[in-house]
DNA sequence: TCTGGGGTCCTTCAGCTC
DNA sequence: TCTGGAGCTGAAGGACCC
């Protein structure tokens, strides 16, 4: 690695504590690199858009219910970040830049990026698109100390893919994770193992991983403020008011103890679909319509990815953002769509709506398992050939044609965007 | 201000079996 | 035969994360 390199960002940093007397190096006993893009989806829309740099830019959906989906540091400024709703994001900085999301652009990004961790380490846990975790504590030998394969890291994503990254180290996840915050952006921080505590305590509770709006709330309430407040609050109390995992969990992290290892993920546990209508829907022959073009997309998804489940979930969020959920296991796990969309639609039904205006619908299938395992319950009045045999050609079609160019004939409708992308185009007649 | 979409995990409760 | 408790599973909802 050059000079160059290690100096880029100038922010190799440590917690701000005294250095070892001894003479230690600071990340030993910090194998676990937490790595983190920063302000991702906007980053990589600026890469083919080298004009917009240094301007504020949003990604998101510009239609009249959508929200920010990430934010360049410049448009932070205004104050606007993530999960925003865009017409409020519009306001506070009127000149922003919108730019409609590209997933398809950052998950070939963000392969490239895995692609670089595992080069390192095949110790990597993906949790999103844009960062992960790593356990490197089997490459220092080959590669040197944590904070210089963290520093290589940062050079090689910014080199290969055009990116800033910044990374936290540390002994645990949960404070590399927060390492990687404070690092941010385009940083590195190390927080020495026998620094965690002094690190963690001043910190407001609302840092602690798994405490949100709500459980921040209930800890105000009860006088706790800081991390520090939070580790020095007797275990029974934070169970009394958070439920046994909750109470027990933070109490843990407060002290700096997350024993959870570095984990390959083994795969889904459920795939799901959902959609905010433009407008609030009140005719159940649309919702229904909507139930069938998500059903369809979440088997397809299934059948794409080996996977078929036992449980379908629906989920319908009220005008009044109220929402609920009803969910139906069945005999044997499926991936076809037409099993799915009679379980949603009968599952809508039982609901008994009369003419309530819904703001979303979604369909998700829970119970996961390899279809090649999965046992099939046959009817005896299914033919050998069934829907499924049907939905797998759709596949292939979709495959050669492109997506959504066969499709269930309730959804052709012209002009109408259903989701499959595209315009609807009818299936050639056979013959 | 007015709240997307994809997920995971936890809690509570009800029903069932032993 | 009846009853109560333990343990399991499924269902529903909530909170959280990115």
């Amino acid at each position: 690695m050059s000079r160059s390199q290690i100096t880029r960002g100038a922010r190799l940093t440590q917690a701000d504590v005294a250095p070892h007397a001894d003479g230690r190096r600071d990340d030993a006993g910090c194998p676990v690199l937490h790595v983190d893009m920063d302000a991702f989806y906007a980053s990589c829309e600026l890469r083919s858009r080298p004009d917009l740099v240094g301007l504020p830019v949003i990604v998101g959906g510009d239609g009249s219910r959508g929200v920010v989906t990430a934010a360049t540091y410049e448009a932070r400024r205004y104050g606007i970040h993530s999960a925003m709703p865009m017409s409020r994001a519009k306001r506070l900085c009127p000149d922003v830049v919108i730019l409609p999301p590209d997933f398809a652009l950052y998950a070939e990004v963000s392969a490239g990026v895995m692609a670089v961790f595992r080069d390192v380490t095949p110790l990597v846990e993906p949790l999103s698109l844009d960062e992960a975790f790593l356990d490197v504590s089997g490459a220092i030998r080959r590669l040197g100390p944590p904070a210089v394969i963290a520093e290589d890291i940062r050079s090689r994503v910014h080199d290969e893919q055009g990116i800033t990254c910044s990374v936290g180290v540390a002994s645990t996840k949960f404070v590399a994770k927060l390492a990687s915050t404070r690092a941010k952006p385009d940083g590195l921080l190390v927080v020495p193992a026998d620094r965690v505590v002094s690190f963690l305590h001043p910190l407001p509770v609302g840092e602690l991983w798994g405490v949100g709006e709500k459980t921040e709330q209930a800890l105000l309430r009860l006088g706790l403020a800081t991390v520090g407040d939070v580790a020095h609050t007797p275990v029974d109390t934070l169970v009394r008011a958070l439920g046994h995992a909750a109470g027990t969990h933070l109490a843990a992290l407060a002290w700096g103890r997350d024993p959870r290892p570095v984990e390959v993920p083994e795969g889904e546990k459920s795939i799901g679909n959902e959609e905010t209508f433009p407008r609030d829907v009140d005719d159940p022959e649309v919702v229904r319509r909507e139930l069938l073009r998500l059903s369809e997309k979440v088997a397809s998804r299934l059948r794409q990815q080996g996977y078929a489940g036992r449980t379908v979930v629906l989920k319908v969020r009220f005008a009044d953002f109220s929402t609920i959920s009803r969910s139906r296991t069945l005999r044997s796990p499926t991936d076809v769509g037409r099993d799915i969309y009679g379980t949603a639609r009968d599952l809508f039904e039982a609901l008994g709506l009369q003419r309530a205006r819904l703001r979303l619908v979604g369909v998700r299938v829970e119970g996961l398992v390899d279809v090649d395992e999965a046992p099939r319950q046959m009817m005896l009045d299914e033919p050998e050939l069934g829907w499924r045999e049907a939905e797998q050609a759709v596949d292939r079609a979709g495959a050669r044609f492109g997506r959504g160019s066969v499709r269930p004939a309730r959804l052709l409708r012209t002009g109408e965007d259903d989701g499959f992308g595209g315009a609807p185009v009818a299936p050639r007649p056979r013959g």
